[in-house]
Parts: structure tokens; C-alpha cells; sequence
DNA sequence: CCGCTTTGTTTCAAATAGCGGAACCTGGTT
DNA sequence: AACCAGGTTCCGCTATTTGAAACAAAGCGG
């Protein structure tokens, strides 16, 4: 569906290529699968697979011959997570903020116009919901993803909006690029976004950006809850709670300044 | 350090090097810092780095030219960890036997030997305490880890044992191949493994495989917790609902017959 | 049991993509 | 200005990758 990938350079990009395919299927696939999926060369694909596959990026069940993605991922992401996103850091605030609250909290950043997961804390009512670290989903119909939106510079904004799918996925949401500009005004001047079953139906939340000291987002928090436990004004009373969180993370985050001997 | 790379094929070989290089550092790298880790030709390093910066598996930083894991290994790495490990199974098993117990519980599997965390659920005090998921650790001094080893084929075993480190943690670290397979004997027998301070001082857990229907372990669920809180005759009087979680989990991995329409 | 299809693996000459030494920028330091 | 360190680009050489086609190995229907 939606390639990250501008043009495909070289022999690596064609790997990942392949590694994306058989992450796009979602479970183990067949060689001819694959096949069928991109015009690939039969013996260019196999060799793709072959080398992807000892090098830990793929497993091979040799029981069917199927190929799926390997832990070595995992282990990568792992450190990706820990050392280039402000999730470490965040970590107890999120925490906290969860406790506090009881309602559930996640923690996400923007990655080409796209809200990622990068944490979350459950209610201790461990209610069934989509998002889990690595995830992706929508900004413009998001608390998280509208957070961050609207304090983005005029440049970034723009390639952002460009990225926006505009799906209709309830009444509620918000569907035209000229709409969502008024909303995002109107979080400015708020500093605080709310999803109003945009997303999902029945489901709603409160959301503020984490920004640095120049202005722009660098993640958002969020406090979601169903119709059936708060209505919004609920999760606006929430509000001054949030922002003490998102402030104290950047607080956290600014000591720009410390090298290690 | 330790390079699960086998032999480097090709070009992607190299690539993925590199990007492993970046994630050893754990921390942004400027180029030549990655130029003095490995002698690897100049130009290279850089056409590599290019790539696999326009691929998404790198970010560069322009302000001070360092380069950081991307985001899309993070989202890789969601989709490797919900469709190809046990853990979105396990996921609610967890979560219930973390509620019931009140301590800190850990769901991880078993990669070239080293133990690698797919999912944790904190006790409400989170007292810190490393692994979170895609974080690898040793199998021969943990409980997780030897819960696995004791359940592997003799062939697997063998492999995993030369993969073993036998480093001196603590003073109660099993330091030998020998007493590590006593151990495993034991284990077998009950079912049940313990870390008693092996791996880090004052912490103590209790451990189970989860294992599939021909015998060989898929995984292991852990409880731990702090000699300051419980003494291991606390934790053995766990064991039973540890128990029942990974034979329910089992139970649950099990129903590889229904195909969807 | 035997052709026939489907799926996966290997070969090999041609072409291309990657290689890397060396030259070349660029900005900071002496 | 001369120097230097870190980074970027050039470019001819060659190792790597390429992909059509041949080959193996399962199914399958008759």
C-alpha cells in the first residue's frame, strides 16, 4: 500500500524491498506468494530471500517453506527504541501519568506524517484496543497525531498534510486538509488536542504535545477513554494533569548538554 | 562483539554490518567514528550509509552529521513481533497472571542461544530493572533462559551451550557446561526453573517453558522479584499458577487447524 | 504407475552495481 | 595563508548481481 521508500537504490533496497513484502502479508508466506505479489525475477527473489534469511532478518520454516520475519528485527527495534526516540526517557513519566489517571496513556512520535506508537500503559481494565509500540496509525484523526500537527513548522506541515489519507472512519472524523487546518488552530491555541470518536467509535481522548525548546514536537501524550466511562468534558479535567507530564518530559529532555568523558 | 552474521554475503550483508554497527553503538555516531570501528574502504561506509539513510533503516542527523537507527525498524519490528512470536498469544495470559500475583512477569523465547524478552508486565512498583521487549540477555543465568535449555533436543542444546558465555555475574552464576546440564536435569524434572541471584544480585525468580505439542520449548514465562521482598519458598509457592499460565498459553498456541474462509 | 503441472532450486554468460583509491571540498584551527 | 580533519564525489576496474532458462522435486489426476 503506502511504500516509505522513494526510489529503490541498489541491490539493498530491493532486500528491503522484500523484507517489506513479507512484512506486509502479516504472517508466514510461500515463496510463490512473494512472486506473485511484485514482478520480481524468480531467481533474483529466491536469492533475496536466501541471503535476508541468514543473516536473521527472515526465518525459514523449513516444515512448509514459508518465510517470516525474524527476531533479529526485534532485537534491532529494541535498540532503536532505546536510543533514538524519546521513549526511555518519557518512560516514567508515562508511567506516572497512568497510575494517576487509571485510564490508559500512550506515548507516540511522528514518522512521515504518520503517528508511531512508541509506548503505552494500560488501564488496569486491560480493555481490547489497537496500538502497541511500533505501530502506526493516522495523524489527522488522532489526539496524538493532531498534537503533534499543529505545532509543526509551516514546511514540515505541509509535507505532513500531504500524507494524510483523509478516510472517513466515523461521523466524526475529520475529512478535508482546510477542516483539520482550523482544528489544528484551535489546539494551538489550547495546546491540547481531543479525539472526539474520530478514530474509532466510542473511543475518546485528550492529548498534548511533548515539544523542544524550539517549539517543534518531538511526541505527543495521550489519555484515552470510551464513551461509556467519560464524556469529554471528563478528559478535559484531565488536562492540567497531562501537561504537567509533557512538560516535565521536556524538562527531562532539554539537558542537551552533557557529555560523557 | 558477538556478530550473528555468519559469513557476510553480498552487499546486503555488508549494509545490514553497518546498520548493526550503528545500533552497537547505541548512542548517534558520526562517520568517522564508524570508519575507525571497522576498516572498512571510506567510500564504502558512506554509499552505505546514504542508503540505507534514503531507505528509513537510518536517520541522519544534519545538525552535527551523526547518524541513528530508524523509525522503520521499529515498525519492522512490531509486525516481526504480533505476527512471528508467540507473544500477541501470550499477551493476555501475561497480563492475568502479572494481575493475580502482583510482581513483575516476563514472557520471552529463545534466539541462537541467547534469551531474547518479547513482553513484560511491571509490578505496580516498577522498581527498575533491565529487559524490556527485543532486549537480549544470557540463557545459562537466567530463569527463562534454562527453563528453555531444559526442554531444547539434544541436538539444539549442544549448539546453544557453545553459545553460552559462562561469565561470573554473582557469586552463585553457574560458570560450567557441566553443572549447567545438572541443573537442567533438575529442571526437567520439576518443571520449574529458578534464578537464585545467578544473574544479577538480589534478584530472584521463578520460571516455566511453554512448550508445544511435540515437546520443544516455543518460549518461558517468568515471575521475579527482590530478595528483599520474597525468599524462593514465596516464589516455588507460585509455581502452580505459573503453571497453569503456560499450559494455557500452550493451549492457546495449540489450534493450528483453523484456516479462515 | 506415469505423464503433467506446480513450486522451488541451480546454472551461467552478460551487464551492472558496487568497489575503493585518490582527488576534492568545507569549515575550523594554528 | 597554510594546515588539518571530517566528509563528499569521481571514475576506471571488477566482483556481484542479474534473470532466462534448464533442472529437481513434489503433488495430482487419470
Amino acid at each position: 500500500m503506502n511504500a516509505p521508500t522513494g526510489h529503490s537504490d541498489g541491490t539493498v533496497g530491493k532486500a528491503l524491498d522484500v523484507l517489506e513484502a513479507v512484512a506486509a502479508a502479516g504472517r508466514p508466506v510461500r515463496f510463490s506468494e512473494l512472486l506473485a505479489t511484485k514482478r520480481w525475477p524468480k531467481a533474483t527473489l529466491y536469492r533475496l530471500l536466501q541471503t535476508l534469511t541468514n543473516q536473521g532478518m527472515l526465518v525459514q520454516d523449513a516444515r512448509e517453506g514459508t518465510y517470516r520475519l525474524g527476531l533479529r528485527l526485534v532485537q534491532l527495534a529494541h535498540r532503536a527504541w532505546s536510543s533514538a526516540t524519546i521513549a526511555p526517557v518519557a518512560g516514567p513519566f508515562v508511567d506516572r501519568l497512568a497510575a494517576t489517571l487509571g485510564r490508559t496513556v500512550h506515548l507516540a512520535c511522528l514518522d512521515h506524517g504518520q503517528v508511531l506508537y512508541l509506548d503505552k500503559r494500560s488501564a488496569r481494565t486491560p480493555l481490547p484496543m489497537y496500538s502497541d509500540a511500533g505501530k502506526v496509525g493516522p495523524a489527522y484523526c488522532t489526539g496524538v497525531g493532531k498534537a503533534m500537527l499543529a505545532f509543526l513548522p509551516e514546511a514540515a506541515l505541509r509535507s505532513a498534510l500531504r500524507a494524510q489519507a483523509f478516510d472517513t472512519h466515523t461521523p466524526a472524523t475529520i475529512t478535508s486538509a482546510e477542516a483539520l487546518l482550523d482544528e489544528l488552530a484551535q489546539i494551538r491555541d489550547a495546546g491540547l488536542a481531543f479525539d472526539r470518536e474520530e478514530h474509532e467509535p466510542g473511543i475518546i481522548c485528550i492529548a498534548a504535545p511533548i515539544r523542544a525548546a524550539t517549539g517543534e514536537p518531538l511526541g505527543a501524550l495521550s489519555v484515552t477513554s470510551s464513551t461509556l466511562r467519560d464524556r469529554l468534558e471528563d478528559l478535559a479535567a484531565l488536562g492540567p494533569d497531562l501537561m504537567t507530564a509533557t512538560t516535565d518530559i521536556s524538562a527531562a529532555l532539554h539537558p542537551w548538554a552533557h557529555p560523557d568523558p
